[in-house]
DNA sequence: CGGCAATTTGACCACATTCAAATTGCGTGG
DNA sequence: CCACGCAATTTGAATGTGGTCAAATTGCCG
């Protein structure tokens, strides 16, 4: 076996609850281990798969931080997510056979590797696999309507924030604090994800602390007041 | 049988090609014809369903144009996709058993409906259909990470010639003409979907005239240089 | 013909971008 | 351990793109 590929289990992965279906039987629980067929490792910087490679799997995040990107031709790119431990990434190769996107980990990572033929044959079977498998991609594509939302109609503070909430959320899901994060991004790849420039990225996280709002020493943020934050992504109008 | 809802069969239907799988048996096209369970009209500004509604199918069109848009709590909304014959919306719906977005018709529409359970029936026995749907909601995905590109780092000039030359790709696929089509939607909305105000947009409907781009009267569109167009969504770099 | 909605156009303004420079933090090697 | 170099970040000043507000025009439908 490559050294860099781990036989595993989801049966007793901690982070199952975030990546399968619950309520299964032990017996398919098993059989889903059997599709989980390996782990893979990869540094920071480097790439899970690539746009125009040929899509084989998903992969769940197990360890680690994500960034997926799309180029237009003349070079310009949008960051269109970051991922993080229990999330999926990979679905975009679906239609085309071929990925669409990169992938890239923002630290050090690893993750399930989950051949979607294997999937596709065994959520045939398993009806609630089959309902995940459609629910993750329901839940991606209203994640992103909820993207373009924020950048079709929304200024940059409202952005910053909506971000920065929404980030806090998904770590809070995971254990983490409501309060603090560390964010595992430049402001450059958080201005291409919001529609924005990195010093405009900055300036704004500099206003928010001046408005008593944020904690930020670099990467570290400490939310001192979510009301505001939520307050300024959805404006209250006044009775 | 509600006088708003026909019976019919996707066997015999010239849009088949569009929004179902090819090479499938009579066997297994006369078991979708049984999926395809009725036929719904809409009128031109009537809603196909609407956020917060329970989701129970997906629809294909079958004749007209819709649009999507979801909205935020304080009222802002965006236009998250046009829809044309033999597109399927409806997919934002899985996730959480509610919609999450309005379609409305933008003119009086035609649409298929297909019991969501139905579909994930038949998917686990026709493998086909499987991968069509998980196929369908891959291409939304990729559409959705191409629309923000678009929102977070193109011009306005950029994005409008965009959406005109994917609008009438759409349209030529379906046998229409490559150079002209006549926009469903108003200015208000097509700013909307690409995070412009309806003035911006309309400003750069002149400009494209001036340039000799494009023939606008109203909502008759003809593309008179479709390599420039193409030229201003990607610009090339002279060597 | 009249009324209304959609569109166009102009003038002014605001927000975010651009360009530039200074500062900070971090990893590496002396 | 400190010095150095590089990348990331912050901040400032000037600019530009698209937004706002307002008014005029067009087209459509009753």
């Amino acid at each position: 076996m490559n050294s860099n590929s781990i036989k595993v289990a989801c049966s007793n992965c901690n982070l199952r609850e975030l990546c399968m279906p619950l309520g299964l039987s032990p017996i398919e629980l098993e059989r889903i281990d059997d599709v989980v067929a390996n782990r893979r490792k990869i540094k920071r910087g480097a790439t899970l798969f690539r746009n125009g490679e040929k899509f084989t799997s998903l992969y769940a995040i197990r360890t680690g931080f994500f960034k997926t990107c799309v180029a237009s031709e003349d070079g310009r790119d949008q960051v269109t997510g970051f991922q993080m431990a229990g999330e999926i990434v990979g679905l975009d190769g679906i239609v085309h056979d071929h990925h669409t996107c990169d992938a890239i980990a923002l630290e050090d990572a690893e993750v399930c590797v989950m051949p979607f033929d294997r999937i596709e044959e065994l959520s045939r079977e398993v009806n609630a696999l089959q309902r995940h498998v459609h629910k993750i991609m329901s839940r991606e594509i209203v994640r992103e309507n909820g993207v373009m939302l924020l950048l079709g109609s929304m200024r940059a503070e409202e952005r910053l924030a909506a971000f920065l909430l929404n980030l806090v959320q998904r770590l809070h899901a995971r254990g983490f604090s409501q309060s603090e994060l560390i964010l595992r991004m430049t402001r450059e790849e958080i201005g291409s994800y919001l529609g924005l420039k990195l010093e405009t990225v900055s300036r704004t996280f500099s206003k928010f602390v001046e408005d008593g709002i944020v904690e930020v020493k670099q990467r570290h943020v400490r939310i001192l007041n979510a009301d505001k934050l939520k307050d300024i992504v959805n404006p209250k109008v006044c009775n």
